[in-house]
DNA sequence: CGGTCTCTTGACGGAGTTCAAAGCTAGTGG
DNA sequence: CCACTAGCTTTGAACTCCGTCAAGAGACCG
């Protein structure tokens, strides 16, 4: 389990083994079973996340009790909420653990001390968010401009393990539309 | 010109007289005008830009030619595409400036020389980043759960600069819908 | 003063939503 | 290990909102 976290360093950014040994020595490691809650609305995000197995969602309600996912991430992968992090402010936010999770947690303050002992870490978490933008502009465009059937087939070429593990109420809920709108487009596809 | 720089970085990060002088220097001006494209698909986006005075969008758009804007930036903002940025690779995005515009151009190698010399700055700058992030996230969930005329209100609230400064059909390409079905909300609007 | 840009309007059709019901599956506790 | 329940998925009917197409009027710029 560990190991998994140094193979995964290892291969996204040029760190030595003592530095690794440094990074780890810094987290808290947590386990969180399924339907956990890791953050709540009103919250203040205190941490980090990297996922070295199982998986979790972002997602916001409305008033109303609708669930809006905003991102899954699974082992390998790094969660957080930044505006919560970096401001100290109340989230709007739910991180939810879909399956039992193991996590390595950094807080901010310690993640801060370790990228100025190992600098490249500051520019490899501004590349992370980077990324998130760019998919997540990427959603936004696609939600403006393609049918629910392109965002769907999209959904399970970009993200098949993701959709292998969780219910199709999550994946219309992350599509943005209505499960009855999703199951006419399976449907529709089936009969092809 | 160059004092609104100054009075920005002032009210934002906590630099001295000296280090805003070395950001100053190692910038390139540019002045744009009225529907100059600042980069096009298939680009290389190759700096930071701050913007002095005027504006600029961000947009995509599908192989029917329709358009779909990500982002608006006004005086005293950034723009960049990070992602094209960051690897070097080609985009995808247009950014276009809307007025006259002028700007500060930064390469991403000064920018990073400047992170050496002056830390606060690679802080910063990931803020700006996690900050676009929790705009489009934001808007993600308004596009996936509000109506079209709360999207319509809330633009008007939050952008009120920006709104005032663009046609209608861009207020509609930002929210993602067609000028037909803004100019109903409106309708409906006035007739209460 | 001609043309482009901007905004509105009407008719029509299609895609997605809500509400409601029901079958199927898988996990859990006794 | 079986029975039961909770969660998952599909389906149908009725309706509503939004998009496309097409036309036209007003405003602004050169």
């Amino acid at each position: 389990m560990a190991d998994d976290f140094n193979t995964y360093i290892k291969r996204n950014i040029n760190l030595n083994d003592e530095d690794i040994q440094l990074m780890h020595s810094m987290a808290l490691e947590k386990k969180a079973h399924r339907r956990e809650m890791l953050l709540q609305p009103g919250d203040v995000c205190r941490h980090k996340m990297f996922i070295l197995s199982g998986m979790v969602r972002l997602y916001r309600t409305r008033e109303d009790g609708s669930e809006h996912i905003m991102h899954f991430a699974t082992e390998n992968e790094w969660m957080t909420e930044p505006e919560s992090l970096n401001h100290g402010t109340p989230t709007a936010y739910y991180i939810e653990a879909l399956e039992d999770t193991e996590l390595l947690l950094w807080t901010k303050r310690d993640f801060t001390q370790l990228s100025i002992a190992i600098p490249q870490l500051k520019t490899y978490s501004e590349n992370i968010i980077a990324k998130n933008l760019a998919m997540t502009r990427e959603r936004v465009f696609n939600t403006m401009s393609a049918t629910v059937e392109e965002r769907y087939d999209d959904f399970i070429r970009d993200y098949p393990d993701v959709f292998n593990r969780i219910p199709l109420h999550m994946v219309a809920s992350y599509l943005g539309v209505s499960l009855k709108t999703l199951t006419r487009v399976r449907q529709a596809q089936v009969k092809r």
